[in-house]
DNA sequence: TGTTTCCTCTGCGCCGCGCAGAGATCGTTC
DNA sequence: GAACGATCTCTGCGCGGCGCAGAGGAAACA
């Protein structure tokens, strides 16, 4: 039927999407001389609210606390963040944007995205809200599958 | 206004749900014990129609050539693929996809892609094909730019 | 105060990746 | 048809990100 075409449709379109991505983001990681991991990384801390601990970047990207470490050592040597002790718990180091270097950092991406918001002139606002409520749900069912393959649970 | 909003919400949005997707992909590879990339690679050559050349491969997926050969080295030893000499032009390298493990792959997919069309249960199919197309101009956008960041224009 | 737990950092080895050049094959030109 | 350049793939080499395991320091609890 129609819906099963439609489904099989938005799997492969899916598939498209992320690979696009993907390249994006190497594209954009090779164009400001950083890693993959690096930019990914810097996005994360930019949709946190306040201050990240390194461990809290371990858990968001998946990375062991060691790899974190040298993560935030490399973003630390380009400038784009400075670790702070935290006063309550001195174990813990806060990863801190630059804001200057953020500011720069949202230049690239005001470029980048200059012409975005036209692919969707012909969307109403209720269409633009289906479209982000859908990216919710399935980003809120890939953590949980995620999680369930972390738990050896398939 | 109401719309500027929903354009941030969405690109907001947009960013959480690819770094969803980093983390998915990972972990998918971690559980069939392939590399990313090799993860990446099998997913591309799934969306293509017949069998691909290394240099395609180099293409789709962003690498050089060499690395290119070397992912399809591992792709070959892991049972995944096959590599075939183009009859018409012995230069090239042919990689094919085993059904046996494409089979097995595609119901690792099935497993975790359970659950996954409940996501939009309440979804007519006007509003599925206005997410594909949504997806779809993404990932034009997204090549167009990728284009233009290697070319210097940007 | 002593012990346990938590958070981060540091040596070590593995391996994916880009780079540059080699080898093989095709197309073209004289 | 022989020589030349172009194209496709593969192979050494070094760099560097990553996981692993253990160390060090700080907090929590007895």
């Amino acid at each position: 039927m129609a819906r099963e075409r439609l489904l099989e449709e938005l799997f492969t379109v899916s598939r498209r999407h992320m690979a696009a991505y993907a390249l994006f983001n190497q594209a954009v990681a090779d164009h400001l001389g950083l890693h993959p991991t690096d930019l990914q990384c810097l996005n994360l801390l930019t949709l946190e609210s306040g201050p990240v601990t390194t461990g809290r970047i371990a858990a968001l990207t998946g990375l062991t606390t060691g790899s974190a470490t040298r993560l935030v050592d490399r973003l630390e040597r380009a400038g784009y963040v400075v670790r702070e002790r935290d006063a309550a718990d001195r174990r813990k180091v806060l990863v801190v944007t630059v804001p200057e270097k953020a500011a720069e950092f949202g230049r690239v991406w005001d470029r980048l995205g200059a012409g975005w918001p036209a692919l969707f002139g012909d969307l109403d606002d209720a269409q633009l809200a289906l479209i982000a409520e859908y990216m919710r749900r399935t980003a809120e069912f890939s953590a949980a599958q995620v999680a369930r393959l972390r738990a050896g649970e398939i």
